[in-house]
DNA sequence: ATTTGTGCAAATCGTTTGCATCTGA
DNA sequence: TCAGATGCAAACGATTTGCACAAAT
């Protein structure tokens, strides 16, 4: 809750260096909502989240972003390679900090995304995609439900 | 183009004596609009249309329905089992006329859908899921790109 | 000083729904 | 007859955008 930021309103504290550079490196300016949700993305080990719940997990620490900012801040993310997006259903999009190829585990009940652990790989290999066409990649989603649901 | 009505406006022409029994397997009623839609589905080998496409398609065939009923329709018959959902990307969904366990390329460039033959299996085995939970379903979608684009 | 980001509200897109009107059995 | 379908327009939820204002370099 409380605001780091000095004087001028900027923020200052050490919190938030790494994620400061991860933003330069990506050409990203270090603005104070970036800052706060590159904060809220990248400090706490994986995760996967929906525009909606960074919202509402912005506005529980007291930090002051609009809902339209969450969307464009996560899609700019994405497009400088610090988030991967992965659409487990039709309607919601979820934000994975783990950019690497991997996939996933959808709890349709709960809203929730979970990586599959890479160990357990589930692919032989891609399929031969007809003539003219390559593989710009293969999404697999595993649907899970209660145990006796 | 033509509408083979009887003089009640009803539709007695033998081509339709097959999607009239496949609705009436599924307790669906045989009204004009399904025996439409039905035909254009299920007389013509596998399928995978969206919405728009379908009534696009009815309405270059001279058949008056409107797209809330198409979207409607495709819902019925895909609870009736005749149909199956396939969620390519985030926002728009394809009806499958193979309701057969299967995997799907995408051609986002073209908003197409193939399916996967069924020889070129991709799955070793389905990930063990967290504890409590099991799996729903798989769904693996390989996007595909035009060679050289 | 200039460029780039932000907030808000309005716009969009695919899809669903409410309701008065038709239609099939 | 009369439950069940249809059409339309309005409602919807997730996401994007236009534009005046604010902040970063």
């Amino acid at each position: 809750m409380p605001m780091f930021t000095d004087s001028r309103g900027r923020y200052r504290t050490p919190r938030f260096n790494a994620v400061r550079s991860r933003l330069r490196d990506s050409g990203l300016r270090p603005t104070r909502q970036r800052l706060d949700l590159g904060h809220l993305l990248f400090s706490h080990g994986d995760r996967h989240v929906s525009a909606e719940q960074l919202h509402g997990e912005a506005a529980g620490e007291g930090v002051r972003v609009s809902l339209a900012t969450v969307y464009n801040t996560l899609r700019q993310f994405t497009e400088a390679g610090l988030l991967r997006e992965v659409r487990v259903d039709g309607s919601r999009s979820f934000f994975d900090t783990n950019t690497g190829d991997h996939h996933h585990f959808f709890i349709e009940s709960e809203e929730r995304v979970l990586d599959v652990p890479a160990e357990k790989l589930l692919l032989d290999r891609a399929p031969e995609p007809p003539e003219g066409y390559e593989v710009a990649g293969v999404d697999v989603v595993v649907r899970l439900r209660r145990i006796g649901s």
